[in-house]
RNA sequence: GCCGUCGUAGCUCAGCCUGGUAGAGCGCGUGCUUGGUAAGCACGAGGUCGCGGGAUCGAAUCCCGUCGGCGGCUCCA
């Protein structure tokens, strides 16, 4: 539905303004970007839009309300002590104060939630002084918290029944809005997310403007637990992890092995033609060089680091980009030399907190398609377009014909203190970079405190950023604030089959890396100039984007991807000759090829293998070895017979082009 | 790191509440079966119940500690 944009005059009542057929669709208004619930009185003259519930801000608005409903149930179920609710592109969740409950509760909650929302509440609203709001809420110190931060003597407050909440809104008009909802799960949360706050618990629920899209959302959602990869993996057998012995640190089995060298051959192909060259690093540094990076300072705790008996200390790499920096500094380079591109497989280690692991997605050790640009400022551009092309290319080969997303992140001016940025010292003339934020605000060199902050740098560098999402002709949104400290950067995200979306490739820009280790070139007018440093990652992560991969296909990867391409089943013993010289036909021309020769009915063995997802199963016989024929069936279960040679042909071809779909 | 929850055979899981030192299915091995596209039959091997301690005549089971996994929180260069 397009939205509705109505004229409206000074006095009329919002709810007034919805068309009678659309009664139970219209949720709330919108006046100059603030929305307003439809019993509020329209401001002033002008254009308002009414909010479907189907709309995307319809839609919180709903989850929003349903999670008042929570509330509602569980206080006078379980005498519970709200907090705080949030919603999102999955739901709602609530935070309460009580005892604990476990989804075995769900049913009783959702009874009484139904039990609320048939009674097609009013959700009402109040205007009131702070003081009353106070007294209101006052057996509830998680409200009156909130209250004392945020509420000022004209702030609302909704009655749902006997039930109130102090919020800003809006709501649905009454309860009987809520016609599909579910809870989820239950965690365990701090007070204000806290570390040492006070422990709560949250419940998540979702809900939508009908049943069938909540039964859509609940059977995706189901599709996405059956779709793990962790679960994959053991199906496929394709890593493990030695939770014992080396906790949060992935093995690749011989199957899965396949899958990250494939990826990493691609890549080192898509890198190689964009004249980004390979090398390789250390895994073992001494801790000097951390100390010079500043990730010793900021990350220690979070770092793999030893000391040996000599007493001298180490670290493992947390990040590749020092290791690349010391091979550049091997070298003087001019300003022709430029830009310098270095790339590598790199593998890092990183000390996640125990809870912070999870599966190929949250790993301790894990290998980045890490690459490191060291560029003149006047090159930002066209390295940045290139990566941007590259991305495109990998994910349209890797994934098919997958959406994109783009974050810019940026500088926030307002907050410069945050940044390192140039300073200029107008007293004596000095030009140095510095984060205000970390240091005495002074001139090293002459300690004046007039100084001139100069932008250009990263205006520069973010401009050129979005000129090259422009000239893709790419949309992105821009992030004010969620910049690095030390440059502005395009975050990547790519959607999956089920819908998700993931962040996977990065581009960040760094203006500080190459002060602290001194790094430069030559220019035009044989001066020294520092270069601009491009971090760059396209998977992200080699387990990340297995993982992603492996739900994103169910397993079922293109064939270039597969660790089992052809799998050879003869019909009964009196074929094993033939299948085995199919087998090894196969094998001849590189295609990764198994058989099984094991006394099983074909049935089972098909059933068997399954599990595995091997690309096509090829079952031979008496009319096969007659016709010098196979019969493959593939991964939709359809089977056509076919000459050796010419299958031998067409999966080599499946292969080489790293097609997605299949021969047929 | 914090809260919750879990750890039993290669895998998936039952047994634990109400102590009497282990069970299923799949897989694996052997034999029979020679089967044409999602489980043919029989027999067999395989586990000191994550690890350490405690109370008990006796612990997979109860208690404490510890190491891991999972769901969240916080964090993610």
């Amino acid at each position: 539905m397009a939205d509705i944009i109505l004229k409206v005059s000074k006095g009329q009542k919002f709810s007034d303004l919805v068309p009678e057929k659309l009664h139970q669709r219209i949720v709330a208004a919108r006046m100059n970007k603030k929305l307003f619930d439809l019993s509020d009185e329209v401001p002033e003259d002008g254009d308002a839009e009414l909010i479907d519930v189907y709309s995307d801000d319809g839609l919180i608005i709903l989850r929003h309300s349903t999670a008042h409903v929570l509330a509602n149930a569980v206080v006078e179920l379980y005498n519970a002590l709200p907090n705080t609710s949030n919603e999102n592109l999955d739901g709602f969740y609530y935070d309460f104060d009580m005892q604990p409950v476990s989804t075995e509760d769900f049913p009783k909650i959702e009874e009484k939630m139904n039990e609320i929302i048939k009674k097609d509440l009013k959700i009402e609203k109040y205007t009131m002084k702070r003081d009353d709001i106070l007294n209101l809420f006052r057996n509830n110190p998680y409200k009156t918290d909130k209250i004392l931060k945020n509420a000022d003597d004209d702030a609302t407050v909704y009655r749902e029944g006997d039930y109130y909440e102090f919020c800003r809104g809006p709501h649905v008009p009454s309860t009987g809005f809520i016609k599909a909802f579910k809870l989820l799960s239950v965690a365990s949360t701090t007070y204000n997310g806290e570390i040492n706050g006070k422990r709560m618990i949250r419940i998540y629920g979702t809900a939508f403007p009908d049943k069938k899209m909540l039964d859509q959302f609940l059977r995706n959602r189901e599709e996405a637990m059956k779709r793990d990869h962790r679960r994959i993996g053991q199906e496929m057998d394709l890593f493990i992890f030695d939770t014992e012995r080396a906790p949060g640190m992935p093995f690749y089995t011989p199957n899965g092995a396949i899958i990250r060298n494939e990826l990493i051959k691609y890549m080192s192909e898509i890198n190689a033609s964009n004249n980004w060259q390979e090398v390789w690093t250390a895994h073992v540094f001494r801790d000097i060089i951390w100390k010079q990076s500043g990730h010793y300072d900021k990350y220690k705790n979070d770092m793999f680091l030893f000391q040996l008996e000599n007493g001298e200390h180490y670290g493992l790499k947390p990040m590749n980009c020092p290791g690349h920096i010391a091979i550049f500094q091997r070298n003087v380079y001019s300003y022709r030399d430029m830009p310098v591109k270095y790339c590598e497989p790199g593998t890092v280690y990183r000390y996640e907190k125990s809870g912070e692991m999870g599966g190929l997605t949250r790993p301790r050790g894990f290998t980045i398609d890490d690459g490191h640009g060291f560029l003149r400022q006047d090159q930002i551009l066209d390295e940045v377009s290139s990566l941007l092309g590259m991305i495109h290319d990998v994910f349209n080969t890797i994934m098919g014909d997958v959406e994109f997303s783009f974050d810019l992140s940026i500088m926030d001016k307002n907050n410069p203190g945050n940044y390192l940025i140039e300073y200029k010292c107008k007293n004596c003339g000095n030009i140095f970079m510095l984060r205000a934020a970390s240091s005495n605000l002074e001139c090293p060199n002459c300690s004046s405190k007039d100084l001139e902050m100069d932008f250009s740098m990263w205006d520069t560098a973010t401009e050129n950023l979005r000129k090259a999402l422009e000239s893709k002709n790419l949309r992105y949104k821009e992030y004010p604030g969620e910049a690095a400290f030390y440059g502005p950067k395009i975050d990547v995200h790519v959607k999956d089959a089920l819908n998700r979306f993931w962040q996977l490739s990065t581009i960040q820009l760094d203006f500080f890396m190459p002060i602290n280790f001194d790094l430069y070139y030559i220019n035009s007018d044989g001066k020294k100039e520092r270069p601009v440093i491009i971090h760059r990652a396209i998977y992200g992560s080699y387990e990340r984007f297995i993982a992603i991969l492996l739900e994103h296909y169910n397993g079922k990867l293109p064939t270039w991807l597969s660790p089992i391409q052809t799998y050879v089943i003869p019909v009964s013993e009196n074929y094993n000759e033939y299948a085995l010289s199919i087998n090894n036909l196969f094998i001849k021309h590189g295609i990764r090829s198994r058989i099984d020769l094991s006394s099983e009915t074909i049935s089972k063995k098909i059933k068997m293998i399954r599990s595995m997802r091997p690309s096509y199963i090829i079952v031979v016989g008496e009319r096969e070895e007659h016709n010098k024929s196979i019969s493959i069936r593939n991964r939709k279960d359809k089977t056509l017979e076919m000459p050796v040679n010419e299958f031998i042909e067409k999966i080599n071809d499946e292969i080489s082009s790293r097609e997605i779909n299949q021969m047929f």
